[in-house]
DNA sequence: AATTCATTTTTTGCATACAAAATACATTGT
DNA sequence: ACAATGTATTTTGTATGCAAAAAATGAATT
């Protein structure tokens, strides 16, 4: 008599490269690895404390999302995104999160709403105290939650994998105040726009919303290096 | 005296992890491996004549593309799409070939709008002999060139590999008469809403286009589940 | 001093070797 | 015959070793 064995979520016994591609990307993302810094396998091996194949293996699968760039018989090394690039970057994350949007008012529950209005307000707090990182973490959550009640995965693999590029270069710090609150604005669009499940109102206000998150990141960019020439 | 060295592109000498990726994605792709198949490393090393190293590392590249499906300590397989997979997938593609459209309404060249002319005269041609090889060929060539039309690599890019994991499931074999002169008919609206830099007509038109593409493929699908039920 | 060239050192790329997990197989008992 | 269990085989995962390419070093020359 054998009881009817179930056969649950297989535990994830994650594989060494697996986990080291992990820790990378969350290095490329988090700016730990500086764009353009080269990967010394060595390097890299020793302070991970695997053998180089496991890491080779992760470093081939980053490169096929993007993340870093293979220089052949000469290593890989993190994406640096030229000015073009991130416009073109950009565009193209313009047009998935609109169609993020697009789908989430046709799609969303109530109760991912009424989720998304909560960290709306949360995310309205911190704007409020000016409380910047705070205020970064809940506009991608916010993002994120819009992502999900799309309901295609595809959609959200393809979303983040795009979106990991550009983190590497998020400038969290000072956004000029203006700039600031007219995103703020078109969150609130947002929120009404799938409040009243309208998803061409969610599309347009998702594609002003990135169109001038590019432009602040593209003014930064340029500020930047003008400071780097000077310097 | 040393001449100014330009540095031109460094000639490319792939490695083999590099030639391996692009053999496998052939392979895949043209359905030489079937979905669902597994990948015996051993057996592929044999085949390719190289070693299982930058096998793998090349297996790794496919996996991060959504070709293959690691499953850990059991090698990998050649993905599967299930029906709601393809749906999700067609569903991005439809958006991404719409921007592409878009895009491509807003930036294509002259010579690039005769090339695409000349090769909507032939796969009329081709369409009108019912030589659905050919048919086929053109009709990817046209897509290919309103993509590259956009001038936007990182949608090229995505839209490559997203497209990459559709080719797989081409059937190429018999779409119906009526489909397929509608499909026909939608070609020749684009080619004139480029003609006419009409960027919302060539959204329009795309994605009708894709929509009708993925009714398409899925009743074909239905078909062969069906067909293949009663086996 | 700067440049060129030879030499050393480092680093990447690939193959092989070994360990661990999964699968296939056979044996045993009911 | 069938299920269950233990054993052998295969296959995947990781580490190590070796060869080739690139980078670094340094001497010789202008």
């Amino acid at each position: 008599m054998s009881a009817h064995i179930i056969p649950l979520t297989p535990i994830s016994r994650p594989t060494l490269h697996e986990q080291v591609a992990q820790q990378l990307r969350e290095m490329l993302v988090e700016g730990r690895i500086a764009p353009g810094a080269k990967l010394n396998e060595r390097e890299l091996s020793e302070v991970l404390k695997v053998s180089r194949t496991p890491l080779r293996e992760a470093i081939k699968m980053l490169a096929a999302e993007g993340l870093v760039e293979l220089l052949p018989n000469r290593g890989a090394i993190a994406v640096e995104l030229s000015e073009s690039d991130v416009h073109h970057t950009f565009e193209v994350m313009a047009g998935l999160e609109a169609q993020s949007g697009e789908l989430a008012a046709q799609r969303i529950t109530d109760a991912e709403l009424a989720e998304i209005k909560a960290m709306h307000y949360e995310m309205l707090a911190a704007f409020t105290r000016r409380d910047l990182p705070a205020y970064y973490r809940l506009n991608s959550a916010i993002h994120e939650a819009i992502n999900d009640a799309a309901k295609n995965p595809v959609l959200s693999a393809t979303y983040r994998q795009v979106n990991a590029r550009l983190q590497a270069l998020r400038f969290r710090s000072n956004q000029d105040g203006e700039k600031w609150s007219a995103a703020v604005k078109e969150h609130e669009a947002m929120v009404q726009a799938l409040d009243q499940r309208d998803p061409a109102a969610m599309r347009a206000v998702l594609l002003s919303h990135l169109n001038h998150k590019r432009d602040v990141v593209m003014a930064q960019l340029h500020s930047r290096s003008q400071a780097g020439a000077q310097a």
